[in-house]
DNA sequence: CTGTTAGCGCATTCAT
DNA sequence: ATGAATGCGCTAACAG
């Protein structure tokens, strides 16, 4: 094995050419004519030669690549709005740097000072749940900054994503008009997910708007699972056999309740109706297709990696983007 | 706003320290007295300093970045070995730098040049379908690296993951001792999913030594997903209802054949069994928990990026992890 | 325990 | 179209 990694001296000294001329050809940078070009292409190819990207960040005090500070990995909505970034920036030189915080606002604030040391182009990160401090490194630090998930706050830059509040509320407007009436709630953990109170909140508006209340509510003291869902719906089930309806906190937890109403035959609708959040492909999978709200996370991750790289510098206005969400009629509510 | 952020020399004039006084405060390492480095944290704190790492890598020709190479995320099994190597770095200095190849060797090829150019501390790759110049490039940088997943192949370095030839094997002799004989295969795409291949390679072997062979089986056009589970098994079991078990690609996969099951009215188990692969939760919640393999993903993970920052140095000998699967009886088959 | 010296590899001026 | 000089911010290797 040769010594030490080839550099752009090297190769400028193998193609007979300057560094500078080295890296305008690698940069595909600054004119260059098509003979040194090739011969230094020939160069870079024979020694094998790969690019310093922390001199080169060093030196133009910047790089390519896109912080992302998400909560989770275990929710598929967060690997989802990761698969729409990468969507954005596929084609484009840039990388996305991912860290994840586990729900924990200090591991978040380690993670975005973290971030910042290596000069990102951007940052997308979820929510508005940020330490004081994170606040102000965000805001000293001049990058563009995507908060996505929620718009129902006001962003450092941009927000990009739907209002929880308003699709929990337009869930129990839309049950209600179906002429549901007595209402159930089966959630998870709301310290670790804020929007799932968000939605609550909205739906027991609308209900209160509408002058009733739930007959029945629980949580599961943990993240959302499919096995949480089963677990608290009978729960739920034993203790308010007259709900006619239950919203759950998302889908996972949805299908947990349905697998529940088919192990202990409980007729789903007739007897009590589902419905959950997110619109997930195992729910439309179900015998009968699980009534729910699609969000579309693939499309905020999209969204907001491309308008983030669109301008460079963080504008004077800020930016929220709606990316909406469809109630899924389905077959279960 | 102040014009420029803050640097290593202006922390020290404001402690009235040198350069590498601070340095070493900053990366804690190095004798420093107890009042120094208290005045020095003060002048940090003051003026907000965060290090630039381009900088500090460029100098010591290192990073803690922790490069990961995965094919997809919208499987759930990467997020989860994602979830292991987070795991084994969040109590490090380590950092995760992803990237996505989309089960492409060539996207995989620009992905580990660019990975290299941040000079990672080591780097965790799913599988060993990689283009030669991607084996070249990991070779010639010394850095660490471990492949994923499987263990049916040679590794550069290390390899954390379970054998899947041998899983299917064991699959079909689980079943064979069950009484099945009349065995059906639902699977999806081969060439995004090499392992679900090598499974089904050692599923064939098995039956084949026992005499047996497929009685049909059919591979769905694309990536796993309980719809398509869903809708291919619906397929073969029109084409041969004759089947008594149906072995499928992974539990996303199976979970739709049970769907399909529970909507056409066959009873699972009595008229048709059920095999999945993954031991994901939600096969566990089902009515009739799921029988399926269970791999560790998790530990995968957790153990690869342990093992791999453990060492330095890449060491002469290759080291292959077997990180085992378990057969979980469920009620399905 | 603290400081001095000398780069790391590249990109940004400005020249030519 | 190409090149020379300079420094980005930090750390390794030595002093002392």
């Amino acid at each position: 094995m040769n010594q030490l990694m080839p550099t752009l001296a090297d190769v400028a000294q193998h193609a007979g050419v300057s560094e500078i001329t080295v890296s305008r050809v690698v940069r595909n940078k600054g004119p260059i004519s098509d003979a040194t070009r090739d011969r230094v292409m020939k160069a870079i190819e024979l020694l094998g030669y790969v690019p310093n990207r922390a001199a080169g960040s060093l030196a133009s005090s910047g790089s390519m690549l896109l912080g992302v500070l998400l909560p989770s990995l275990s929710n598929i909505v967060f690997p989802d709005v990761l698969r729409g970034i990468h969507a954005a920036i596929a084609t484009t030189p840039y990388q996305a740097l991912i860290g994840v915080t586990d729900y924990d606002p200090f591991t978040e604030e380690k993670l975005v000072s973290s971030l910042l040391s290596w000069k990102p182009a951007a940052i997308v990160i979820a929510g508005f749940d940020h330490t004081h401090t994170t606040c102000k490194m965000l805001a000293a630090s001049r990058v563009r900054v995507a908060e996505v998930m929620d718009i129902d706050a006001q962003p450092i830059d941009i927000a990009v994503g739907l209002s929880h509040r308003q699709a929990g509320f337009d869930s129990a407007r839309h049950l209600i008009a179906k002429g549901y009436r007595r209402f159930g709630y089966v959630g998870h953990d709301w310290d670790t997910d804020r929007r799932a109170r968000l939605r609550y909140e909205g739906l027991r508006a609308a209900l209160n708007e509408a002058g009733l209340s739930f007959v029945g509510q629980m949580r599961f003291e943990g993240a959302s699972s499919t096995s949480a869902g089963k677990e608290t719906f009978e729960k739920l089930y034993n203790a308010f056999p007259d709900v006619d309806v239950v919203v759950f906190s998302n889908d996972d937890m949805a299908v947990g309740g349905y697998f529940h109403c088919m192990s202990a035959g409980i007729r789903i609708k007739e007897k009590v109706g589902l419905f959950g959040f997110n619109g997930l492909d195992i729910g439309m999978a179900l015998p009968l297709p699980l009534s729910t709200v699609r969000s579309n996370r693939f499309l905020i991750g999209k969204i907001a990696a491309e308008k983030l790289l669109e301008v460079g510098e963080r504008p004077t206005e800020k930016t929220i983007i709606d990316t909406g969400y469809d109630i899924v009629e389905g077959a279960t509510a």
